[in-house]
DNA sequence: GTCTATATATGGATAGAC
DNA sequence: GTCTATCCATATATAGAC
């Protein structure tokens, strides 16, 4: 009894030290295999990789994720709740049409900056994995995210007015274009612009006026 | 030497004879793999699923194509060129702005209403093939593409105040988000609105004017 | 919990018969 | 040119010591 007291004495402690500063083993692994997952996706990524990224071996992420299928699962969920929800928080709500589509354009090219791999990450995993595990899990959730908030968003805006008529998967595909297409295209673009990095950055947040100001005007009636 | 002539006689027959319907072997190899890797991508993509998808086995993928790398950078090579060089025969050529710019837009989606899979198979192995062989060889040749007239000519309408003040850069981000976006997006977006195979490729194919449209609605003075 | 060593599976590539 | 059989490197996963 005294040695279990003591086990969970010890893990209690390490988790109140270790989350606190993200050094936890478990932590250290889901930032190594994000930052991997992320640019090699789950085809092109090896356990290796990830293990080295770590700083730890290759074992020790079996034993915290016990397969490879495993750890990309949790990796994508966490990836496609942090490019989806926000929807929710924005539309629905009351306000003008305008403020909401300015704040969606603002929200969602803020976490392309500050996780510039994501969205091809997210996408390039729904191509290849059409078959696997991974719609199954996140079908269910996803049908019961407000999508038709937004819709019913647009068709009342419409409606009143306040915006040209468009339909609303047309214009819900033209602002997520062109938010993420930039992050998606950036090697193509970069390189045929010849430009570099930092002008590339400079570029990207340039664009959260640049789009909102680019879908508003050709809304506006 | 009666069977070397026979053997030339053969191929040339061959040579004749399938080409026009490519059925050729290697034919067949290059459609195959094409399949395969517009869906994978180099590193999903297995040998084995080209054979099978050609119809014949692992090691005559060998015989024709001496390595995957190889066979992959061929698919490569002809992607981006189906991709990127249309830009050339618009822009940079006299007309109105307005006229070029539906011309980009009509042929791009025509593009990849051909071509699904194209754009995403592109992009995505620009991410991960940062290092890998693919960008040695296209970076070169792609440098003396001549996206320069497309900068000049949006920078040549604003100056004559054809269109609205806007970067360059900027514009053409927008004009091929818009065009592409749909495309590399389809998994999600067609979940998303809950559409079916159908709908979402009239979608698809209402884009030509609608893009065309939002574009225009938008940079026009 | 973490390591080294190893088992097992997969997939690219080759040898050799036809 | 095309096949079957096989080699060999790589990568996931497990066993077992510490």
């Amino acid at each position: 009894m005294g040695i279990v007291l003591q086990t969970l004495l010890t893990k209690w402690l390490n988790q109140v030290v270790n989350k606190e500063k993200d050094f936890s083993t478990e932590q250290k692994i889901l930032d190594a295999a994000r930052r991997v997952f992320f640019q090699k996706g789950m085809a092109g990524a090896r356990m290796q990789d990830i293990a080295d990224e770590a700083g730890i071996n290759k074992a020790l992420l079996h034993y915290y994720f016990r397969s490879k299928e495993n750890l990309h699962e949790v990796i994508f969920q966490q990836a496609f709740g942090t490019m989806m929800p926000k929807v929710a928080e924005i539309f629905g709500k009351e306000g003008a049409f305008e403020d909401k589509l300015r704040a969606f354009v603002d929200v969602y090219i803020s976490m392309a900056l500050a996780n510039p791999f994501l969205p091809m990450f997210v996408l390039g995993e729904m191509h290849s994995g059409a078959d696997s595990i991974v719609k199954k899990h996140f079908l269910a959730n996803m049908q019961q995210l407000p999508f038709h908030k937004i819709r019913q968003d647009i068709h009342d805006a419409v409606k009143r007015g306040e915006i040209l008529p468009i339909e609303p998967p047309q214009l819900m595909l033209n602002v997520m274009a062109l938010c993420l297409f930039p992050f998606i295209a950036r090697p193509l673009f970069q390189t045929i612009n010849q430009l570099t990095d930092p002008q590339y950055d400079k570029l990207l947040k340039a664009r959260k006026k640049e789009v909102a100001n680019f879908i508003l005007r050709s809304i506006r009636p």
